[in-house]
DNA sequence: ATTGTTTAATAAACACTGTTCATTATATTT
DNA sequence: AAATATAATGAACAGTGTTTATTAAACAAT
């Protein structure tokens, strides 16, 4: 039966393909202005050709989401030489704020966009991805404390959190225009600022 | 002249009326999914007559986000009352947040989507709105250290910064779905003790 | 090799979207 | 009452996501 898995095979290679594609038309115009017919057209396939690979869009998006989490736990990695975990933490953010700043577009579709929490609420099981990665953020709090950073009676789920709510702001008010608050200067200069002064409130704070 | 003048008037009622009739239609079905024809429906005009009165769907989109704007600030009036600075800045702070989750459509447009800053660009002048927002929050800061809380040598700017990236990253996580991330357990409770760690941490380390 | 059957791809359509423009209806002025 | 200016609209354009009936290709059974 190699017949069968060939075309199993051929199925991924298609899904791949797509996706690669609409990936490529999604970072090059923008999420909001990338349609279904532009991807098609990029693999000279018709769009009707798309919904036999994918139930809708979201389902797209949802799977390029999935896409910028792994990419982003690979730019974590290096994070696992820094033997003290404040001096981890404070680089983990620098690396989360880098990341969104380098890739608005899956940022956005990450942590912002709806579709793809659609496609999960159709789906069984949580937002793996998402848990991940904010399980490395906790055990990391976890160990900050463990090392005596941080406050005995604090807790990690609540301390992650409020980290994340930090950073994911951030990079949120730069990234949808908003840093316009500010008159003059440079944006990047001032959430350098922002970010030391967050983080010596958090080693004195949490 | 009175004619010019009732005309000057009745042009102004119609852009109210579509004002409301979108703001209207908007606060129903959200924002993405509302189109020039369900507003003109509301009013029984067609809809290129809404293009008499407004350049585009972004101005509309804009307009709104002006109201938000005014909304907001009219719930921060009774903060007025509180005489400390540093208890009118936690109590600020639980307005901002709760004016979020009330007004989640409303909070969107004001602070993550880019329609109204697109029509912004198209203007002359800033982002009143917004910088007006950020002054009562600088100018409080500003209040705080004088009153010997925070740090002399703090920048009230990056302070600001730091706080409004905090409270919209928190606000933003939960519009947008992403508290799932914790299995279990109140979604607004978790909020709640973050935010409290939140300003026991400013408390401590501005 | 020639059937019949399953699978893959598509063209065309549906119901939408924002926006423009020539045409019609109304209101104001002469 | 006729001429003009203003307001409102129907119809169209180019686009969107998605579905479906039809065609083309690949496979299975004879």
């Amino acid at each position: 039966m190699g017949i069968a898995e060939r075309k199993e095979r051929e199925k991924e290679e298609m899904r791949e393909l797509i996706l690669q594609a609409a990936s490529h038309v999604f970072l090059a115009r923008g999420f909001e202005k990338t349609s279904i017919r532009n991807i098609a057209d990029r693999i000279e396939y018709s769009p009707a050709t798309i919904y036999l690979y994918f139930k809708d869009k979201n389902e797209i998006m949802y799977e390029l989401h999935k896409g910028g989490f792994e990419k982003m736990l690979q730019e974590f990695i290096p994070l696992r030489s820094i033997m003290d975990p404040f001096a981890r933490l404070v680089e983990m953010g620098h690396h989360y704020i880098k990341f969104a700043i380098e890739n608005k577009e899956l940022y956005d579709l990450m942590f912002l966009m709806e579709a793809p929490m659609e496609t999960l609420a159709c789906k069984e099981g949580g937002w793996d991805e998402g848990e991940k990665t904010i399980d490395m953020l906790i055990r990391l709090v976890q160990e900050c404390r463990d090392a005596g950073y941080f406050k005995k009676e604090t807790d990690h789920q609540t301390a992650a959190l409020t980290i994340w709510s930090y950073v994911h702001g951030l990079v949120t008010i730069y990234l949808k225009n908003r840093m316009q608050v500010f008159e003059d200067g440079d944006d990047l200069e001032r959430m350098q600022k922002s970010y030391v002064l967050f983080i010596e409130m958090i080693r004195s704070g949490i």
